[in-house]
DNA sequence: TATGATACGATACGTATCGTTTCGTAATTC
DNA sequence: GAATTACGAAACGATACGTATCGTATCATA
């Protein structure tokens, strides 16, 4: 499973401050039914009210910990996302970059977590707040796994050291994230297959297809 | 410019019916406020009270020509981003790619129009009378246009006949998407050649790169 | 020229949801 | 035991929504 900086542990490590601490009761169950109204409502049609009243729990209990909708819904969405993404290695870089679409359109193609995906990267687009915990716990910590699975390649001397590696991604899960947002055609696996080929013929060295 | 099906063109065209006709005037003050709020607040902060406002209209004469404010901005959206793309036709396909995607950066990266684009998809993810409007009159038409590039190519003899157009123009606009949503690495001019190379090397033939 | 239909701008309305504040109570530190 | 903070519950002011109604204006038809 993907790791990432420990910023939601840190956050959670109040410091031990007087009065009363913050009841882990409280919030175990205001996540829980946040997930739950994910799954029975979905992203925009969830409101903090409703999460409130599922959970039992004060309205006031959750401002105090998440600022927004969003911010409770990126914790809750953090931990089914990540647990389903595998770590691909299967030695070379062809089946490494296969694996990890696959597991990535298996991970969000009719699923909950899928459609909360969604939601979150509309929600990100309006709230430049949550942009920011989303570029910094979500973007970047899954971006340098990626990243990771080009660099081995090009250790192991299957691909030019001189390829652009964020381009490569982007063009992998840019793709992916075109078909999910635009929903015009569908993931499947034949999708996936030959985007992987387009993507491993295009890190060949420039030889056979330019200029005369 | 590129050309769409006359839908709004139908919408328009109303019944000659009896009864007071709608203002054209109005109409047009709608949207003129709207292209002028889009700019000053953007499309979260815009709101249909404020638009008849500075308009001088009845809310009701807004919606009743409108039913939501995404399909609103969806209409101004539409002119300013299809009158800014060129169609591209230099005789080859690398320059036919290049001159698109660049017309295209050109046209988002910071502009209103490339706001304005952002607020839209995020508010297709929420709206699904939205979305529909949008696959219909924005997504299917933009792309039949990109498809011809690639069909054009494929007449040349420039690349093979078993080409899948889509997944050609999913990874070339995919990443663009990508970046534009995510804005976690900048649509810069080097990046649009990177892409279009990697795009012509993936084209090319299955040979020197696939399995032994 | 009179009639009926529809759109007009203006404005009031009730609803929904937001995020804040105010209760009195409970838990913890100093 | 005093100070401090969180708790659940509930009321709050604010904002924007989409609808309804007002009297007026503009059209097709007869």
């Amino acid at each position: 499973m993907v790791e990432l900086p420990a910023a939601a542990a840190a956050a959670a490590a109040q410091a031990p401050g007087r009065g009363r601490p913050r009841s882990e009761q409280s919030r175990l169950a205001i996540l829980d039914a946040t997930r739950q109204l994910l799954e029975e409502r979905g992203f925009v049609d969830l409101t903090i009210e409703e999460v409130a009243l599922r959970a039992s729990v004060g309205k006031a209990t959750i401002y105090r910990r998440w600022p927004t909708k969003g911010t409770l819904v990126f914790e809750s969405f953090m931990f089914d996302f990540l647990a389903r993404q595998p770590i691909a290695d299967t030695g070379n870089l062809r089946g490494d970059l296969l694996a990890t679409l696959r597991g990535w359109i298996r991970t969000v193609k009719g699923t909950v977590t899928g459609r909360t995906l969604v939601g979150l990267i509309a929600e990100v687009q309006r709230d430049p707040e949550l942009a920011e915990v989303w570029r910094d716990r979500f973007v970047i910590p899954v971006r340098t796994q990626h990243r990771y699975i080009i660099e081995r390649a090009i250790t192991r001397g299957e691909i030019p050291s001189t390829t652009d590696v964020d381009i490569t991604l982007d063009l992998l899960f840019g793709a992916a994230y075109h078909r999910l947002l635009q929903s015009h055609l569908t993931l499947s696996d034949r999708f996936a297959q030959v985007v992987v080929d387009y993507i491993i013929r295009g890190l060949a060295p420039e030889v056979s297809t330019k200029r005369p």
